[in-house]
DNA sequence: AGCTGACTTTGATACAAATCAATTACCCAC
DNA sequence: GTGGGTAATTGATTTGTATCAAAGTCAGCT
């Protein structure tokens, strides 16, 4: 949240914020259908958010962590087009779209905030529609990885190492591949000395390597 | 643009909107890197925004037409991280960001104007990523024109002809596709008496076997 | 501790789309 | 009209990933 604001203010805003949500591991934050009414902020866990066609195949859009805003599909329509599963069990909080509105009207540093995070979300959609339309499965992979571990040193977590929340069908769904090319590429990518894998923990052992495969600079 | 304003009010709405902008075909509205200032709003032709690799492998990420905004990637760093190029002599609206913030935190229905705009944008993306990770080729050129003609119909067009503006190889790009696999399955869809083809025309003679080939609701 | 079920790894094979290559069609300028 | 360049089509072949199949690993439960 930005700041400079006076005391008074930083209470009216933390109002908005106040009421919280816990989400166990497995269940819908919210779903394609549902009405909307709030964003969320996610406060501890992963969660993972999809869209799935008629004939029931799951598209992951992103998994997003601490920090990271969910729920923006819905405003266009008043209703959610994405499903938003918790990974682990997680703590939100909730923030009612129509606050968010009459409050950004009047702070506009909150105003330009929340236009922020809209734009950011396009911005990192854009680098997934080039990953999923140009790149190749060890480029995804890498890309996958590079991003993920950026984002948890990010919230203090180690640099290297990483403990994966989602199953190697989720990942590779996200990165518009099978499960099974996942596991191989990973294999591979162990075989070559560039990471270490153990079912969900992964130990990236050279990040140069890494960033080679993907040469591109990092997604955020 | 909404609805409900007084005669005062839509003087000063109108004022954000007032600077025209020509863009000749081949040419770019922004660039990767431009400082942003403005959304824009297309009034005429097409444009295609893209983003590229370092090594310049270009990735398509739309195309847009008449009434819709592009630029929105700039908000969150104030630089634009895409290309906007015109696909055939367009006109534009140059909306500056600054007073398209300015007003909204008057008038509640323009900010939830701008809000949607942002939202329906994420959406749109959802539905491409689904496209690209999920689907074949087949589907994919069906949902690419039903989307068009969709939108061109809701334009006054036809809802069955289209004039592609764009070659075979920016619509391999916005599908993840070679454009030799675009013109093959131009030609297959042809030969099954789905569509007519003929460079740049296309005519849909069978729009039932195109949603079934696509059998998910068309794209907006 | 042992069972159960979900997830992961690995192998063999099939297939859709990419790549390489050669025409063909079309638009625009002269 | 005619020539030149870009775009599109079509064919032959290769290749990356999907698919099908079978073990192997692990966490949770009784």
């Amino acid at each position: 949240m930005p700041l400079g604001f006076t005391e008074h203010e930083m209470k009216r805003i933390d109002d908005v914020v106040k009421t919280r949500r816990r989400v166990k591991q497995g269940e819908l934050l919210f779903g394609n259908g549902d009405t909307f009414t709030s964003l969320y902020a996610i406060r501890t866990g992963v969660f993972k958010t999809s869209v799935a066609t008629e004939d029931g195949r799951e598209q992951v859009i992103g998994f997003q962590m601490a920090g990271e805003i969910v729920g923006l599909d819905g405003i266009v329509n008043d209703l959610h087009s994405c499903n938003a599963v918790a990974l682990e069990d997680a703590d939100v909080c909730v923030m009612p779209f129509s606050n968010i509105e009459d409050l950004s009207r009047e702070f506009p540093e909150l105003q330009r905030h929340v236009h922020k995070i809209m734009s950011r979300e396009i911005v990192r959609e854009n680098k997934v529609m080039m990953l999923l339309g140009n790149m190749r499965a060890e480029e995804r992979l890498a890309a996958f990885l590079l991003n993920l571990v950026q984002r948890l040193h990010a919230r203090g977590f180690s640099q290297s190492e990483i403990i994966l929340r989602m199953t190697r069908e989720e990942i590779g769904s996200y990165l518009g591949m099978k499960l099974e090319t996942v596991s191989r590429t990973f294999s591979k990518f162990s075989d070559e000395g560039i990471i270490e894998v153990k079912q969900r923990y992964v130990r990236i052992i050279n990040e140069a390597a890494l960033k080679k495969i993907f040469n591109l600079q990092t997604c955020d």
